[in-house]
DNA sequence: CGCGGCGTTGAACACGGTCAATTCTTGTGG
DNA sequence: CCACAAGAATTGACCGTGTTCAACGCCGCG
């Protein structure tokens, strides 16, 4: 939506790796020609953090996968007010399949690298093969169960029990351009966040200030360190899972 | 789980017309032959209150259908803990679909009807008909967007404003031995809660204590008259709404 | 230099969790 | 039918936590 789309040539020298990676799990059900036919289907884009990648209430007749980045799916309120209500991680898929209209909004929250392809054609190629369609739903249910999670986390008392569920999440899925973290010396990790606090204080239900506090609070108990606002080293990860209840 | 399954006979004498509603939508996409044999496959059953419908990490065979009554779906911590995170209303379907063991338990909330189907003959018919496959898609992705619903309802930083998003719930799906509402007289309408105060609380996540006082601190206000602690009418729907957040 | 965002910190207060006591309901046995 | 017991709902008091309101420091930018 930000970039004008990069002609169609061979799919090799269109995608990248992490756009081939995306499809790999899919092309794996798929006979050599029908693999070709889906990577001449797929349309790289890059957007920018903060980039609408979907809005609220429109009709689209694409399917996404997320290859990079985080996206973030956000309500919007009848009075105006944004409520971010999941996050999708790589190699998450987005997009409504076999139905109407998106009910939520979906936002970049970082620079992100995403293939679009067109719904028809990947929906018919889905029937044509049941074991792709099987995987894909798969991945449906993962999402159910994801959501479900959420509310796993939200019913929790306390910020800290939150936040540090969040950066749980962070490190599980290995997240590029947002937060990784690799185990550089001992067992510390890095994790990069991506949104400002404001916007991370809305999705964890808390006002900034309290999420500047469980920052602090995690800080205190040698259990993260705060190196900048959006960076963050996970030093204890045993006591961060204590913490998150 | 609860009672023996009764003999197979005629579908139309072992199926209420509960059941047959249930099952309408995805008739509707088969030709005559094949409804009759869904009809056959399913096996109509009863529990009551408190019943495990699905044990925890379970594998089943079945796909149920909800056909009257309430059912929670339960996460059990590693620490011993239930905690509910999600309710279905007639007419959801449960039971994983393509996949592996069950990440939740099911329990019945309230007295409930239900048909279960074997799993493999339910797919082979859904992979046979792809107008009834999208159909059932499309009972997933309402199931993603319910359970996301909750993430924001979750979200929520009063009890007040979760025990009011929960009544507009039930207000919103007619649910029958749970909890409906006709408009009687005026505007008021009445709604019935099938599980007791301790069940509800731990799944809007506050204790019972806070949930009674939310519940009269709503009465006060004339928003809602208590009749018992399982029957409410709600006198003003637009303050409901508005005490929602 | 001054302004505006953003993060942090402090203080006062409201809300909800906890413990405890009381009432209401329900079911059981006399 | 009443007495009693057990469980559920309610109410009250106390206190920890988070929200709210406010001030301050830290940048980046005009």
């Amino acid at each position: 939506m930000t970039r004008p789309m990069r002609p169609n040539g061979p799919a090799a020298h269109r995608l990248g790796p992490k756009h081939l990676v995306s499809l790999k799990g899919l092309m794996d059900f798929l006979p050599a020609n029908s693999r070709q036919e889906l990577l001449d289907m797929a349309m790289p884009e890059s957007a920018e953090a903060g980039t609408t990648i979907i809005a609220d209430g429109a009709t689209v007749d694409q399917i996404g996968f997320l290859c990079d980045g985080l996206l973030g799916l956000i309500k919007i309120l009848p009075d105006r007010r944004r409520h971010i209500i999941g996050i999708l991680a790589p190699f998450d898929v987005f997009g409504r399949i076999f139905d109407g209209p998106s009910p939520v909004e979906v936002e970049a929250l970082s620079d992100v690298e995403l293939l679009r392809l067109p719904r028809d054609r990947f929906e018919g190629m889905l029937q044509r093969f049941p074991e792709a369609e099987r995987l894909f739903l798969a991945g449906l249910l993962k999402e159910v169960d994801a959501a479900r999670e959420w509310v796993l986390v939200m019913g929790k008392a306390k910020v800290v029990q939150r936040l540090a569920a969040f950066l749980l999440f962070l490190g599980r899925h290995d997240l590029r351009g947002v937060g990784v973290a690799q185990n550089r010396s001992g067992h510390s990790t890095n994790v990069k966040i991506a949104i400002d606090r404001q916007t991370l204080s809305q999705f964890l239900g808390a006002r900034h200030e309290s999420l500047s506090r469980a920052f602090h609070e995690l800080a205190d108990d040698h259990i993260i360190r705060i190196n900048s606002p959006y960076d963050v080293d996970i030093l204890n990860m045993a006591a961060l899972v204590a913490a998150s209840g």
